[in-house]
DNA sequence: TTGATTGCAAAATGTTTGCATAATG
DNA sequence: CATTATGCAAACATTTTGCAATCAA
């Protein structure tokens, strides 16, 4: 079996225990947001009309909110206005970091956490229980880095 | 010559520099985001207007924008899509932290960067050269832990 | 004086909602 | 069979744009 087909029965598990039911749209939405990474509501919908024809956009919102509600995925906002989501990696307790490239807008991703140290420091001065984090580097990827080295070489 | 008037008088600099002109509404604007934290387009609307009654939410919009532009202010986005935005504060290189409650929505802030040596590990592994960054933690503020605790001592 | 800027209204974008129909448990 | 979920269209909220009038330099 596979390992996504292991996550996808893990999670419609959790959604039948919360009460709600198995559509097939919800587990198209699932395939998609498995096989991908940061992708928009309209991304998502795109996907999956394109596998399988029928779906509506409002299902797709309707089911990130439940996805999100279940903590099963994550909304995440850049700067551009449109929310994005992930799937929750079971076998990592928080959010990962994303690195913004301002030239070509690529978003790449860091898995490593690297801030168990400063977490504590926020929870001690500031009273507050942290329970999860955002973070989003901006700044030039690395292929951007060297198109820019090239230019100045001539 | 008060800390806000003397900030005033550098940004107005920097926009006449940059070719732009001085009107009223930019500094009306300016003034606004001096005096507040992580306002929105339509929150910095209504105070102006209440002010100096007679400004377009477009011009807001198109102020912020250029205000961005210039590295005067940050846009910031948390997951409820408004954008929201902070001045620059010159004395520091990069953008502090926000705690956002998730129980009674108040968003704090952290001045402290902690950062730094995350940000030397990713560019070091990953070839990403760091302009900026924008850090939430989602959590429990000291107000509502409190509450909690309170709740469940009866 | 002239080109940038404004305010208004209209348009565009992303998201949510109401409701009749369809599907799940 | 009773709900829950869906798809569509309409509503909504935020942001952007076109354009004539206004203002700064």
């Amino acid at each position: 079996m596979e390992k996504t087909d292991t996550t996808i029965q893990k999670v419609k598990q959790k959604i039948y225990k919360a009460g709600y039911k198995l559509t097939s749209q919800r587990e198209d939405i699932l395939r998609v947001l498995l096989d991908n990474e940061h992708l928009s509501a309209e991304e998502i919908y795109l996907k999956v009309k394109s596998e399988n024809s029928g779906i509506g956009l409002a299902t797709v919102y309707r089911t990130l909110e439940l996805l999100s509600e279940l903590n099963i995925i994550n909304k995440i906002a850049f700067q551009d206005g449109i929310s994005r989501y992930d799937v929750n990696d079971n076998d990592r307790q928080h959010q990962h970091h994303y690195l913004l490239c301002l030239n070509c807008g690529k978003i790449d991703e860091v898995e490593k956490d690297m801030l168990i140290d400063v977490e504590k420091e926020v929870e001690k001065s500031y009273h507050f229980k942290i329970k999860d984090h955002r973070l989003t580097f901006h700044g030039l990827c690395k292929k951007c880095i060297e198109e820019a080295d090239d230019q100045n070489k001539g």
